[in-house]
DNA sequence: ATCGGACTGAC
RNA sequence: CUUGUCAGUCCGAU
């Protein structure tokens, strides 16, 4: 139905090897396309990937399988009957690959339990190799158990699994999510989601029912195969380290990195994660989370700010201009999410200053901006002067910006915003009428307010 | 309201 | 230089 959900931009070009392009494809009429697919999938055998490398944190470069048009389409499609199963079974607290979820939620995630719950100590646990060593067959059973079990589509996975030695192709991110739910659940079943006997009319009575039990407190945040165990204290944080690396061993069959894996006190050192960095400073006489950017991400940004400035300099356009703009607005829009942003920011602005100035000054014109547009007005004060470069203005990096925290909301709509309560949830959601997009704005302001996520 | 182009991040 | 999934942002067109 959908192929044109697939995007091809100019790389359709790759005839051959690579079967059919995009464009042979809208050729086709449906039918002919169907037909082909019902071949295909007759005896299926997926085709040949071509490969991306990406730069893993440690410098280490990993493949990423790109399957052909077709293959592409065809898994695009069980992709499309998988998720929705899959999806409602999941743990809330995972937030890789997901539709509606990215890694502000899960930095949000943390956070909240750092401020709200007071957990200093977290458990960092890196899984060797986790995308190269899935267990097929226990993946299978895996499926099998949340409710796929269709053999047809269970042998097509597996054949698709097989061809997928060492990349990995549409579907590996949710069947990555099936693999390390199991892992989620037996966590969240220790403490969570553990039942008390007596019925509790409030969680915070639930809540500290439990604390009373000798329950090991904790709480779960994983990002696909990149994963937290927030505690509250040092000897609970040691004891999950060696029962998830127990659990992970026996019923997964995977080894962790005994080098990178590590327990870490947020009151004197800092975990990092999805490319922050975290501790928990003091503040008055509580303890909050703050965040800040990794420093060989800063190192990355202020190359590539640099890169841009030289490209800049040596061709004024305003289309580099405005390319250089959407480069800065897309690392500020991320890292914004940093509780010290402003400071980061400025620091990275500060060594980039004399660099900017020099070369831009024989290209650009330095001066108040007059008639900014109006994304300038909204990030950046006029008081300041900057370049104007073939009628545009470059934005620099380390805008010192107010928070936007006001906005005008429906009532209903801000009931919903702070509703805990499931069954109110979906009620308020049927009487209101709410739609996918929709729920993704309510989202971004439960992750602010360090709610979970409808 | 739709549909394109660009950029950022995680894997 | 080429390019997958998810999320976000900017710009443009009708």
């Amino acid at each position: 139905m959908s192929y044109r959900t697939i995007k091809s931009n100019k790389g359709s070009k790759t005839p051959g090897t690579y079967g059919k392009t995009i464009n042979d494809i809208e050729k086709l009429s449906e039918l002919e396309l169907v037909t082909e697919i019902q071949n295909k999938l007759k005896n299926y055998r997926p085709q040949k990937v071509r490969r991306k490398l990406i730069e893993k944190d440690n410098g280490k470069l990993r493949p990423l399988g790109i399957p052909c048009i077709l293959d592409r389409i065809i898994q695009q499609s069980f992709k499309q009957v998988l998720e929705p199963i899959v999806e409602a079974q999941l743990y809330n607290h995972s937030y890789g690959f997901r539709p509606l979820r990215s890694t502000h939620h899960a930095m949000a995630g943390v956070q909240s339990l750092i401020n709200k719950a007071s957990l200093h100590y977290v458990v960092d646990i890196d899984i060797k190799g986790f995308f190269d060593n899935i267990n097929h067959t226990l993946l299978i059973k895996q499926l099998w158990n949340l409710g796929i079990q269709d053999k047809k589509v269970l042998a097509c996975i597996s054949k698709m699994l097989k061809a997928e030695i060492d990349g990995e192709g549409l579907l590996s991110p949710l069947l990555s999510n099936v693999v390390l739910n199991d892992l989620d659940q037996w966590v969240a079943n220790q403490w969570e989601f553990f039942p008390l006997n007596k019925p509790f009319k409030s969680r915070v009575g639930e809540l500290l029912a439990k604390k009373r039990t000798n329950l090991k407190e904790d709480y779960l945040v994983r990002y696909a195969d990149d994963f937290k165990i927030l505690c509250r204290d040092w000897r609970t944080a040691q004891k999950w380290y060696h029962d998830v690396r127990q659990y992970l061993k026996e019923h997964l069959k995977l080894e962790i990195s005994l080098e990178k894996s590590r327990i870490i006190n947020l009151r004197k050192h800092q975990s990092e994660f999805l490319g922050f960095t975290i501790r928990a400073n003091k503040k008055r006489n509580k303890r909050v989370a703050h965040t800040g950017i990794k420093t060989n991400k800063k190192q990355k940004i202020k190359a590539e700010a640099k890169k841009h400035i030289l490209k800049l300099n040596a061709s004024p356009s305003s289309q580099n201009a405005l390319l250089f703009n959407s480069f800065v607005l897309g690392i500020h829009n991320y890292f914004n999410r940093a509780t010290h942003v402003n400071i980061e920011f400025s620091r990275l602005a500060y060594d980039l200053r004399t660099f900017m100035y020099n070369r831009l000054k024989s290209v650009g014109k330095y001066e108040h901006p007059s008639n900014p547009p109006p994304t300038y007005k909204k990030f950046y004060s006029l008081g300041f002067k900057t370049f104007k470069i073939a009628n545009v203005y470059p934005k620099h990096l380390g805008g010192n910006d107010k928070f936007n925290n006001l906005r005008i909301l429906h009532k209903e709509v801000h009931k919903l915003i702070h509703q805990t309560d499931k069954q109110t949830i979906d009620k308020l959601i049927n009487k209101l009428g709410i739609t996918m997009p929709m729920v993704k704005k309510i989202n971004i302001y439960r992750e602010q307010c360090g709610l979970e996520l409808i």
